[in-house]
DNA sequence: CATTGTGAACTCATTCACAGCG
DNA sequence: CGCTGTGAATGAGTTCACAATG
């Protein structure tokens, strides 16, 4: 399908923004609209729109814009998320927990179709989503059986790795990885990582230099009275 | 602190993501470290360990490395990590809740202090951690009286923009964003966005279109026998 | 004639390669 | 001699600007 070869990540990630900004479009009743609005609504250049949408094909029309429906289904499919994609959660503490549950999972057509953890006072017991915690001696058996496509790896960074070890093993190889490691697998397999506290670094970090001269205009800042103690 | 003017933002993530692999070093009883270890562990190149320190300073010794404890405090500086900073979660949902308690945000500084909801059946209850959650009519209150510094939004997306309005109103000028929204802020104010379904998107796209070739080694394959139904 | 699609220009980030130094 | 620090070279990604067109 990709209409040229090499396309940024970045890319990717924005094709999965728009579709959600052209759910919301065509929730609220519009038929087309412009790659100027759509990048309006989804913080970004126009031309990045247009650029993003031309490594796949053609899909607007010319002094009118993108069909709204239309565009959505192109998006779909190129991401391949125009069908359901069998999660497998591993690690159920309280973060699995409420992954398994979420609605921003399955309202994309992620299941999650299996749920491992390895305290034996979870496993055999059924999670209040329904579905039943398994011991993760038997990973590899029941991917096979449920069909786990990507597996989501929610343990303690101190067991990440070895969880990866048995998803690889598994022949699972897609994996989001939301422990703070950095997991190391062969080049067949593909990970995403979710890291919170880098996230918060990052911010904090922002906040403490480039914030500073905004801070200016607003009379009584906590970091302008630190500031003054030194 | 910083030596040179314009920082990639790519370079402050790495940064964190050196810090935690130096924190383990520590642990394992390192002194030193090179740049080419350090970089392996982080899975980058190693001169762009050197680049993204050389933005601050010269924190090794040549022909030795970079003491391991010392380069961390040095991150953590920069960072602006080497303190404790003051967060407020609004929507104590079960992801909210399951963050609240999380070690990762404890265990590196971040202090939970506040927990907000709309939700009549939650408020005035206590979070098994043992924070109150309090009414989000109360947000601008508590956020002066605890001092909360990040805003941690955890609602669905469709309450998303409405929180972050209130908490720039009370001042609060970071915000982590786990809603599947862009939400829209002054420049002011800094977001960072962890969005997991656009995670998902990506990683689906990979799989169905990177991975292709190297499944080709695998014998039975669910997407080429998936493929060969076409 | 408004809006797309896209080469060319530009900005930003990574990697190379080696001089500098402990 | 080994490893850091860094200018120069390369590569990737974004934005501009305008020709193409429904």
């Amino acid at each position: 399908m990709p209409k040229s070869g090499k396309i940024p990540k970045a890319t990717i990630t924005r094709l999965s923004i728009y579709d959600r900004q052209l759910e919301l479009l065509e929730f609220d009743g519009y038929r087309v609209v412009s790659s100027e609005k759509l990048a309006w609504l989804c913080q970004v250049n126009s031309a990045q729109v247009r650029k993003d949408l031309g490594y796949f094909g053609e899909f607007g029309i010319r002094g009118v814009g993108y069909d709204v429906i239309d565009l959505q289904a192109q998006i779909k499919e190129i991401l391949a998320i125009n069908r359901n994609w069998n999660l497998g959660m591993v690690g159920i503490g309280k973060l699995g927990s409420a992954l398994i549950q979420h609605h921003n999972f399955s309202a994309r057509g992620f299941k999650c179709v299996a749920a491992f953890d390895n305290a034996p006072d979870k496993i055999g017991k059924r999670h209040p989503s329904g579905l039943m915690i398994r011991n993760i001696d038997e990973l590899r058996e029941a991917v096979r059986e449920l069909d786990v496509e990507i597996g989501v790896i929610t343990t303690p960074a101190s067991a990440a790795q070895r969880v990866a070890d048995l998803l690889l093993e598994a022949h699972v190889n897609a994996i989001l990885n939301f422990s703070p490691t950095r997991i190391r697998v062969p080049e067949c397999c593909l990970v995403e990582h979710i890291d919170f506290t880098v996230m918060l670094d990052v911010l904090v970090y922002k906040f403490h230099h480039e914030a500073r001269g905004m801070l200016a205009d607003r009379a009584m800042s906590r970091i302008a009275i630190e500031e003054q103690a030194h």
